[in-house]
Formats: structure tokens, C-alpha cells, sequence
DNA sequence: AATGAATGAGAATTCATTCAT
DNA sequence: TATGAATGAATTCTCATTCAT
């Protein structure tokens, strides 16, 4: 029942080669990175990598399936137990905070290849986006239906704070200073966003 | 004042590469398109796409620009004479109905380098993201001042609202088909939300 | 009888691009120059320089041929008057004066051609190369039948005697600082090392 | 202490490409040469070429860097145990007697980028011109104090004998017939004409 | 005669992938 | 299983030359 040290080996070899990729791939690019980049960095033959992995491509997918296996570390049904504001923070904390250190640039890195690579794109949606929303949507009926929040288009509703956590991550790449700086900030500024609005409501 | 022909000759033959150029980005993406590809598409010859632009990335630079050019075509101050609700609305509605038609594919390939490229993400902030976050700024902070919005961490606020735009527009282009049906209803809907929040707010 | 003023133009703008072409072709060598450096030079459209020249081979063809007559200037019988030392001196003198300002450069580029191309070898053997040593040989049989210089292996001894200017121009056009100090002095020098030689005669 | 096999069978697929290289280089040129030439010829892929030189130039570095070799290989100490005549006649025979053969053509290239590429002519200078320049005038210096030679400008005289060198070798490979017959007859001759010089001296 | 945009063959170089050792 | 040399398709870009205006 335990892998056999064989398969331990594999596996350990297999991040290795992949923990290498991704800072390579973080910081020269997908494209400019190469295979001998990688093989060279990891201190393995260009050859090695492909018993590992069937072409550079795959590569991406399984960084990008490490990310998604890092996400999903955290239970999404811890969630659930929480009231809507601290439900929303947790939402929303999580891929933001994500994005520190290295991810910082790898992040780049595999969102413009999501945003053009098929294969990856597919993987993106139902491996990410689909389910986080389908958890996000699952909760808020309930409290549509409790009548603590809107009810109307929730469908959209979630997509914008979906949205929103991805349209701030792609800024913050970009090199917004303001967002830099306030970054930790954000979870909570954005929890009241989300609930309350910018508009100042009268009694 | 009135170009000569030989300069609308040129200008012609420009925008026709680059209307080519930009097909051909869309389906194929950056990297997959090659020159020879869209020269024969463009019924010219490879050579002679260097006569109009340095290099395969100047096409990009130049589609970007077009890009650009067109968003700019609406003047910004013409926001500044509505209420709230009506600059807000249209200050969401712009960027999205941009994005129909051809743009909706070209808007992967561009964002996807973007993310990657420093020349062109250099070019978008500068051109695009910090002139937009700009405008809001100025007329959010007047608004704040009259108690009509809240004034904590405005920028963070602002920077929420330009990273929805976008991040439902990457949720879009990645095949989203809630957003794909209801994409006309987002401004409204957006609208209500950024001003009002989510939550129903008990009198 | 006299030139039309048609004709007059041609030679003149002809000989206006061979000189552009020159600095040219001493600046950045034959292969790396193009033809629209030249043209852009010139103040001319890369077209009409084929109106006056049949190829770029041909602008070299045409340098090497205004060196050439501007060699030949100097009527090589003028020497036939002077006594020994003097034409030797004359015949070392020209070549090696000819090797300055402007020509310094260009002497890289066509030698450099000359050792390579077909036709421009030819033209230098024949035109150059051969008239000179033929003088030398007339001259140099007088001299030999008077008893004044050794008559054994005359011809090497010509031979010598041009490669040594030759060798000494490449040397100088690689950067010999000796030879650049002392250029000036090298007829003279010269002279008495091809009548005395090196050694110290004992009477 | 002896190399792997390994370590063989690079060095020998190096020197066959650099055989092949140079022979090309010398029947085309080594514009015209393309790397495809080389490569089939080689039997080998274009890219297998890259994993021994960097680049096109390279090729032609290693070349000169061989001819360098097989010049070095007669240490050139072993001249100084002789007399002066036996001297220079071996410092002239040297270079000259090295012209035969297959580097008959490759001068012509070699010599032709000397002239015009920097890289080339700044290893021809240091490596060979001037390491030999400076053999000669330590000789040559010890024989001008012992009153052997004339000392006046003795730089010059050295200059002048392998400027001879040479320029005999340009003359040769542009074809003169009188130094491709006589040209074994060249080092006895040579070392005459400059040890007494051209003229008969008169007791 | 002058123009200069169009041409397109061609060249160097890169690099993911393979496979014999 | 690891290696890394060999492969060769593929790509960008250059530039001498042509020719319609």
C-alpha cells in the first residue's frame, strides 16, 4: 500500500524537475524558457526530462496542477461553517494571498498561456474556476433564499467577484504600486466592497 | 493638410496588414502565427511586412495601438457631466462592449502577452490602465468629499473596479457561459453592485 | 568633341556614388554595406543606382577602377628619366603615399575583395598588378645588362619588391604601430634595403 | 591522463567538421559558404555544427586557430642556435613553405576576413605577426650590436621582411606565374636580396 | 531618368525531441 | 534509467534587385 521507494523516487524526481521549471518558466517565460534551461538548472540531461514528462508543455500543465492541488490543500467545505462575511473573506483571501513570493511571477507565466493554450484553458475552468464558482454559487442561493443577499442574477454576481479576484491579480502583475503596497489590505476592503458597495447609504 | 495619396496609400496598406495580422494572432495566437502566414493571407510578400513594421512584435505594439486609438475615440471628459450612476455605468460599459466581435479573441493574444511582454505591458499601463484608474480617481474623490461615496482606501476601491472589468473579461474569453449569455446585462447589473454591494440592507 | 552636358551629368553622379559607395564600403566593409545606406548617402533612391551601376559588385569595380586611373595619374615613363636609386625610390614612393586618409579604409575592403572575387583578382593582375611589374622588368633588364644589380632571378626579385609594398600596406591596415609612426620614412628606407640589403658590407 | 574516448571523438568530429569547413570555405568563400554547404558535406545536421562552434565565424576561428597550431608546432627557438643567413633563410622559408597544398586557397579567405574582421585580425596580429615580429628583432638586435647588420630603424627592416612575406604570398595566390614556378627558389633567393640587396657592390 | 515599394530567395540559428549507448 | 549528441524542421529577418509609376 505505501508507494515503494521506486515510486517515491519518481515522485520526488518528478517535483524536483518541476519546482525548476516553474522558476525557470517564472523568469524567463514559457517560450524563451528551454528544455536545456531546465534540464541544466535541475543538474539532469535534456533526455532525463521527457522520462518524466512527454514535452515541454506538460510541463506547464503540472506546475499548474501542483498550484491547483495547493489550492484545493484547503478544504473548500471549511469554508461553509462561517457566516457570509467571514465565508467571503476566506473566498477571497485565499487565491489573493496565494500570490506571494515566487508565485508573484509565475503567475504571469501560466495566465497568458491559460489565456492561449487550449489544453490548459480547459484545465483552468474545470479544475478552477468552475468548481470555486460552483461552491461560491451554492452557498449564496442559500442565503438568496434566506434574503440576505440579492437574489437577483446571482450567476453574474459571482462571476464579478471571481472576476474581480483575478482582474486585481493581473494589476498587482503589472506592477501597480498602489496594490503593492496595499495588498494585505485587500480581503477585507474587498469583503465590504462586495457586501456594502462604494455608495454610502442613508438610513 | 490632406494626405497626399501616396501617404493614405500607405496608411491603407498598414491597417490592412494589421487587420490581417490581428485574424491571424487570434486564431493561431503570438507564438503559433508566423510571418508567412499572415503575408499570404495578406496576398503580399514576407519582406514586405518589414516595410511597414520593424519586427513580428511591432505588429503587436501595432494592433495594441489600434486598439487603443478606438477606446480613445471616446473622449474621457465626456463622462465627467453625468450623475454617479451614469459615469459609473459607463465607465464599466466601455471596456466591455469593446470586447465583441473580432476584439473577443484578439483580447486573449493581446492580455496573453501582456502578462509577458514588457514592452507591451509597459504600453498598457501606461496608456490604458493608469489613464483609466486616473479619470476614476478624480471623480471618485470628488464624490467622497460630498459624502457620497465612502473615502476609505479609494484607490483600493478603484483599482477593485478596473480589475472586475478585466477579470470578467478573462473569464469571458476563457468560455464562461453565463457571462457569454448575459454579457449586455453586466453593466447594469455591475452598476447596482459596485454602488450597492450585495447584501440587502435592512432600513 | 567635347562632352555634352548629358554626359557631363552622368559622369558626375556617377562618380558622385562611387565616392559615397567608397566611404561606404571603408566604413562598414562590402558585405555589411547595402545598397540603400548608399543610396540614403547619396540622396538617391535605391533605383537609380542600377541606372548607373549594373550591380553592387559593380560599385567595387568602379572604386577599383577610379583607384586605378588616379594611380596611373602619375605617367609610369616619368620614372624612365631618373637614375636608379631615384626610380626605385619613385616606384616605392607611389604606392605607399597613395595609402592615406580616406584610402586607408578602403584599401581593407578591396583587398580583402580582390583575395576573394574572380573578376576584381583579374582586373588587379591586369591592371595593376602586371603593368607594374612590367615596367620594373624593362627597367630593371637595363640596369642588369649595365652590370648595376644582379641579373639572377630578376623576376623573383620584382616580385619581392612589389610584395613588399603590398605586405607592408596590410600590415599597416592591420595596425602596425611601428609602421604608422614611421611611415613617411619607409620609402627611403626601403630603398636602401632593396639596393644594400641588411647586412654591413666589409670592403 | 589520456582523454576518454568521449573526449576523442569530439575532438575528431571537431577537426572533420573544421576540414570540411575549410575546404568549403576555400573552393566558395566564406560568404558565400553557407552552413548547410558545410553540413552535408560533413554528412552531418546544420545543427550538429552548432554543438561544436557557436557560429559561422567560429568556424572560420577555428580554422586559423589550426594554421596557428601547425605554424607554432616548429618552436620557433630552434632558430636561434643558427647563423644569420641560416636564420633568415628559415624565417622566411617557414611562412612560405606553409602556403602549399590545401592552404593555398584557404589563405585567400583567411586573409580576406583578416582584413576586415575585427575578431580575426586582432587574434592574426597578437598570435602570429607580432610574436614573430618580435623573435625576429631580439635576433636581429643582437646582430646590430655585433655590427653584423645595419641598426638604423630596425623596426622597419623587420616590418619590410615580413611584409615581403607576406605580400609574396597575396601576389602568389592571385596568380603569378613567375612565383608559382620559381616559388621553391624563393627563401635562398630572398634571403640574399635582403641580406646584400639588389645592387652589385663595387669593391 | 528617378523613384522606392514590393519581392522572395536565402541564410543563420534555435531548440524540442529522439534514441543509441 | 540516465545521458546528451544528433537531428532538421521551422522561423525570423535581410537585402539585392526589379519595375510600375
Amino acid at each position: 500500500m505505501p508507494d515503494s521507494i521506486q515510486e517515491q523516487t519518481i515522485k520526488i524526481r518528478r517535483e524536483h524537475i518541476l519546482g525548476v521549471a516553474a522558476r525557470i518558466f517564472a523568469q524567463k517565460g514559457f517560450h524563451a524558457a528551454t528544455i536545456k534551461d531546465i534540464a541544466r538548472e535541475a543538474g539532469i540531461a535534456d533526455g532525463t526530462i521527457y522520462n518524466y514528462f512527454e514535452n515541454k508543455t506538460a510541463l506547464l500543465l503540472g506546475i499548474f496542477e501542483q498550484m491547483r492541488q495547493s489550492l484545493a490543500q484547503q478544504p473548500l467545505e471549511a469554508f461553509t461553517t462561517h457566516d457570509m462575511r467571514s465565508f467571503l473573506k476566506h473566498y477571497l483571501q485565499q487565491p489573493l494571498m496565494a500570490l506571494r513570493g515566487d508565485n508573484f511571477e509565475l503567475f504571469r507565466v501560466v495566465m497568458s498561456e491559460i489565456l492561449v493554450n487550449q489544453e490548459l484553458s480547459a484545465l483552468y475552468r474545470q479544475n478552477i474556476l468552475e468548481p470555486t464558482l460552483a461552491l461560491a454559487e451554492q452557498q449564496f442561493r442559500i442565503w438568496a433564499d434566506q434574503g440576505l443577499i440579492k437574489s437577483a442574477r446571482l450567476a453574474l454576481s459571482i462571476r464579478a467577484i471571481s472576476g474581480l479576484i483575478i482582474g486585481l491579480m493581473v494589476e498587482h502583475v503589472l506592477g501597480d504600486q498602489a496594490l503593492a503596497v496595499q495588498w494585505d489590505a485587500l480581503p477585507d476592503h474587498l469583503t465590504d466592497l462586495v457586501l456594502n458597495g462604494l455608495g454610502v447609504n442613508q438610513p
